[in-house]
DNA sequence: CGCGGGTTTGATGATGCTCAAGCCCGGTGG
DNA sequence: CCACCGGGCTTGAGCATCATCAAACCCGCG
């Protein structure tokens, strides 16, 4: 239930023998079924997840009612409405379950204890909170300068999991095009790789 | 020289009498003159700079050599390749001044020795990096869903120092068009604002 | 005064959206 | 087990937005 989990933080940091035992008791295991919601826009963000198994979107709603899709989670990976985690103002994103997933909770409590007992942690979160900077910004320049095609064809060599388990429609939102542009695109690429 | 700086900070955290007259001591003042690099793609980013006048911008270039603006920054904001700074990297992002600036740099070094000293520091800095993460995915969502003009719009709304102080060209790249473009439709938004 | 970079304007074309229809496939109820 | 939904994906036609290319314009500066 933990080994996605450790070999992210192995990935990134040391830990001593007896701290990854130690870590486990922050955590809250939950399996979560798919189409259920994690989290709704309007509430509170208690929690980051981290996906042991499973798919998840988090996504906002605009006023004309228009789900844009803004960051997918397979194993490995971790998901929340930052902000509102962080500042404890209300989310303004939905978490989804695309498929049947068990996930780890972290609390903001949970959070700081395990921050202070276990020194390297602090330099796993920094770690993480920089890559996803560093991802943003390059997912901003792709969504500026890249076409629909480049943009996939990027997303397809970076991340091919997304491509092959998620719905059209929601990669489509994802990558800012409508869903028959992308059925488009798909085939083309599938014509010519 | 530090007015911009003491007033970000007291924005965000309290700060004892004397730990303002302390803060000081970190930083290096430098003044640089329009069109001067701060940095060049390639070379590691040693510093963050904070802008206490003037104004700066930072940006890519791509395979065919051309320039993608990724921020602008004026009085009281920061500028960096943040993951060359914090990771020791090559930097893949340019910076230089747009006006002649007055800047304030902070090395990692000092960063770190501040943040030992200076609690309040700490979260000031996890609060930019969190507003920083909020606004970049702010817009990624516009980016991605927003018209042309509607991205404009938003910028003259949030940002209208950027509009009239950077030239049309910087605007443009920073938005993901032409200048031809953003001439139209400043032209467009200035008869029907 | 003339040069040159940046901006504007115009004409044309490509990319991607909208609307509409058809198709495919998994799930449900008879 | 089959018929029938219904949602999601595909396909097509027409249209809007924005890029490209080219030329003119403007203005600061040598």
């Amino acid at each position: 239930m933990y080994e996605q989990l450790f070999s992210s933080i192995r990935d990134r940091v040391r830990l001593a023998d007896n701290e990854a035992e130690e870590i486990k008791r922050f955590f809250v295991p939950k399996k979560i079924r798919k189409r259920q919601f994690l989290l709704n826009a309007g509430e509170v963000c208690r929690y980051i997840a981290f996906v042991e198994k499973g798919m998840l979107r988090s996504f906002s709603v605009d006023l004309q009612g228009h789900e844009q899709v803004v960051s997918f989670a397979c194993e490995g990976w971790w998901i929340s409405d930052l902000s509102s985690f962080l500042s404890g103002d209300e989310a303004v994103y939905n978490i989804e379950a695309l498929e049947d997933s068990e996930l780890l909770l972290l609390t903001t409590e949970s959070m700081e204890e395990m921050l202070n007992h276990i020194h390297g942690m602090e330099r796993y979160f920094r770690l993480l909170m920089q890559n996803h900077i560093v991802s943003l910004q390059r997912r901003l320049v792709a969504s500026l300068n890249y076409s629909a095609e480049d943009k996939y064809r990027k997303l397809l060599e970076i991340n091919p999991d997304i491509i092959s388990r998620a719905p059209l429609q929601h990669i489509a939102s994802y990558l800012g095009v409508t869903p028959e542009t992308l059925s488009r695109i798909r085939k083309q690429v599938s014509r010519k790789p």
